[in-house]
DNA sequence: TATTGTTATACTCTATAACTATA
DNA sequence: TATAGTTATAGAGTATAACAATA
């Protein structure tokens, strides 16, 4: 491997990529934050077997008893579709129930059972000290800048 | 349709949906966000025949001729085997080369066509005009703090 | 007719192991 | 032996169309 500087023009060897184009793309490092948040919390929810969409999907409905799953999939911002297997996960597991809603037969009021609060209940603190790993390098400041930005990014959402 | 309220309290009708324990944490809103930047960017993307990963390429190539695939991958924090059919696309559609390194054999030297920087100025003013229309509501100093949080997060990234 | 949940399907992105050809 | 690029593959998220049961 020779260290010494090559004579040839052609060899441009690229040392330090430049991104001036990417780097003022807020697109460009939301994903990269993202994916942090993402693998960060991957791991952290998997212990309890949960995947981010499950831990979500689980969160909601204990705070929302008897939420119908197409409530559920509009507040997560998931297709319809997309919700049925993660709900099929979580009742294959006895962490909440599909119960019948007695004045519209179509639909299903979700409940959580009691395991399935209890395991909330330790993922959640999981998940708080989680975030607390994340945010550190940013003060309140910036945090709340953050979230406040994220908002409304989230609903200024294209019309048409 | 019965619009008088029900007599029995086991039929909790959810009809705002509670999101009390999420709308803390900063990876919700990340996710949702991003999802809202992700789709916007789809669109604008759709007329090039272009992705948020084959216009990242195509732009860092641009940016840095005679880049390396292992540097790309690492640049746009993928792993090297996915960026593979990146690269074979662009190259199918002739908008980069892949120019052997004479010094390393092993390695391409990534460049752009003169095509592929043609295409890249027209995506680039839509793209412009797409973060244009997603920061719309915030101000400059918001946007500033979103940048910096961002890169924050995405550099903090869990060490083990 | 419209809506709830469902099935089936397809596309994209991500992640890992293992291979080849060079170094 | 290590690295650059590749192949194969599997998992997860996302999106649409079409269906049955019910409203």
């Amino acid at each position: 491997m020779k260290k010494s500087a090559s004579k040839s023009a052609e060899v441009t060897s690229v040392t330090h990529v430049q991104d001036r184009t990417m780097r003022k793309l807020v697109g460009y490092h939301m994903k990269r934050a993202f994916n942090v948040v993402q693998a960060d919390l991957a791991k952290t929810l998997k212990p309890f077997e949960l995947r981010m969409l499950t831990y979500t999907a689980l969160v909601l409905i204990v705070d929302n008893p008897g939420l119908r799953q197409s409530q559920l999939a509009d507040a997560m911002d998931i297709e319809r579709p997309n919700l049925v297997v993660i709900i099929d996960e979580l009742e294959r597991r006895e962490l909440i129930v599909r119960d019948r809603v007695p004045t519209d037969r179509r639909a299903y009021a979700l409940k959580t059972t009691l395991a399935g609060r209890q395991l909330f209940e330790r993922a959640a603190q999981a998940v708080s000290e989680h975030e607390a790993r994340l945010m550190t390098g940013l003060d309140d400041t910036s945090r709340d800048c953050l979230i406040a930005a994220l908002k409304t990014i989230e609903n200024g959402r294209t019309k048409g």
